[in-house]
DNA sequence: TTGCAATTCAAACACTTGTTTCATACACTT
DNA sequence: AAGTGTATGAAACAAGTGTTTGAATTGCAA
């Protein structure tokens, strides 16, 4: 126990290269582990990509899990900014226009292997396939947010109370089509899916607007038994 | 090399327990690798579990991958006929009949916990955040298939040609939202997101045949730039 | 009964894993 | 120049991994 503490390390910043191994293995880390994910990435594979000592990963971060706690903290940070990229709009805004720039601004980060967050799309498809304790911080400070703003932009279209069961499955039902679009390494593996250049990840983020407007108010307009249209 | 080939023996089946002790590690390995995938399952795992020496799954597999080979053969069996369940559709049909027979076929097998092949949509999901080998057969055998068959649906609902790429961007939309019901462990640690009792999975499956009627519509109205209905 | 082949078992092997040890190199202060 | 605390490096450790070995054990046929 009582790992040595590298803070004040930090603080100083004046020997050998300044803890400059430090970010040199965070790099690393993060690229592996949102390719591999936690289990299967393993210390020396971080500290060889990192050129530095097996040691150093238990020296700067205590243990493999702090390393993974410190990768993670950064995507979650990152992930509240881009939320709000997401889920700010213009004071005026309808919600027809909300949901429009929530898919447009989300699933470029989803669904574009350019864009420079794509590692953190990655190392939650691993987390979401093989929790880690961590799971449940990331759910409640980056997933959570998110579902409550589209909550709010559905129940409006709906005009229904944000309680309504129906409101939560539009949210699915727009999110599911979202998600659909992930970087994933299965589809890469397996066929070449996901649309890669940004025309396309246009297009189909207008796609999932209109689709999803049209659904909403179909079920805007029969609320209770939707179902049958037909037959 | 030259594993020692098991055949002969389960075709006498008359000595010790008729392998049956090759039995009891099947039924294991199907469970641990569901809950955990193929590399967190450990061979003592399931020779433990099957109350089996740790020598038998390389004597009656050759080693832990032919063992999860046999496993994810006998899920794409399955998949095989109950796909067959979702597609077949009595002959006169229309679209509109197959689609809501597809979703509400499929959704229960992949939302309801009770659900017996319920293992399978776990193994695919661990073999989608982490492929092995396996991952291009089990895309071929089980989901091209329906995806094609999705694809048909959907076509003639849009009066399109298959190889519109609007009519797989529905095929997206639809399969998307199924997916999303999916068992997941993520999910259920951390909330109880997905419905448990079969009403609940009927009314969902309900919910999305009427919201991507609705979308499917929507887009065979405004096959080019549906996109903007307003604004 | 004896021989035979299939099956089981305890033990070991060869390898990888995360982590620790301890000696060394370094920059900086006194 | 000597001292000090930080950082690195080579090696080792302890636990766990898939797999193999070779000696039992078992049921059946000769």
């Amino acid at each position: 126990m009582a790992k040595r503490s590298p803070a004040r390390a930090r603080a100083k910043r004046s020997v050998h290269d300044s803890a400059e191994t430090r970010q040199r293995l965070i790099a690393a880390a993060r690229d592996l582990f949102a390719d591999r994910g936690f289990a299967r990435v393993t210390v020396r594979d971080i500290c060889a990509e990192a050129s530095a000592n097996v040691a150093a990963v238990s020296y700067h971060f205590g243990d493999k899990l702090g390393l993974y706690r410190e990768i993670v903290g950064e995507a979650i940070d990152v992930l509240k900014q881009t939320s709000m990229i997401s889920t700010d709009t213009v004071p005026g805004a309808s919600a027809e226009e909300r949901l429009r720039h929530y898919v447009r601004t989300f699933l470029p980060r989803l669904a574009n292997p350019s864009d420079e967050t794509q590692w953190i799309g990655k190392l939650m498809n691993h987390e979401m396939a093989d929790p880690t304790p961590i799971a449940t911080w990331i759910f409640e400070e980056a997933i959570m947010p998110r579902l409550m703003h589209l909550r709010d932009i559905i129940a409006e279209l709906l005009d229904s109370d944000r309680d309504d069961p129906l409101v939560m499955r539009c949210v699915a039902s727009v999110q599911a089509q979202c998600l659909f679009y992930r970087a994933d390494p299965f589809k890469a593996a397996v066929a070449n899916w996901p649309p890669a250049d940004d025309a396309s990840v246009a297009a189909v983020a207008d796609h999932i607007v209109a689709f999803s407007l049209a659904g909403i108010a179909a079920a805007r307009c029969a609320p209770g038994g939707m179902q049958r249209t037909q037959q």
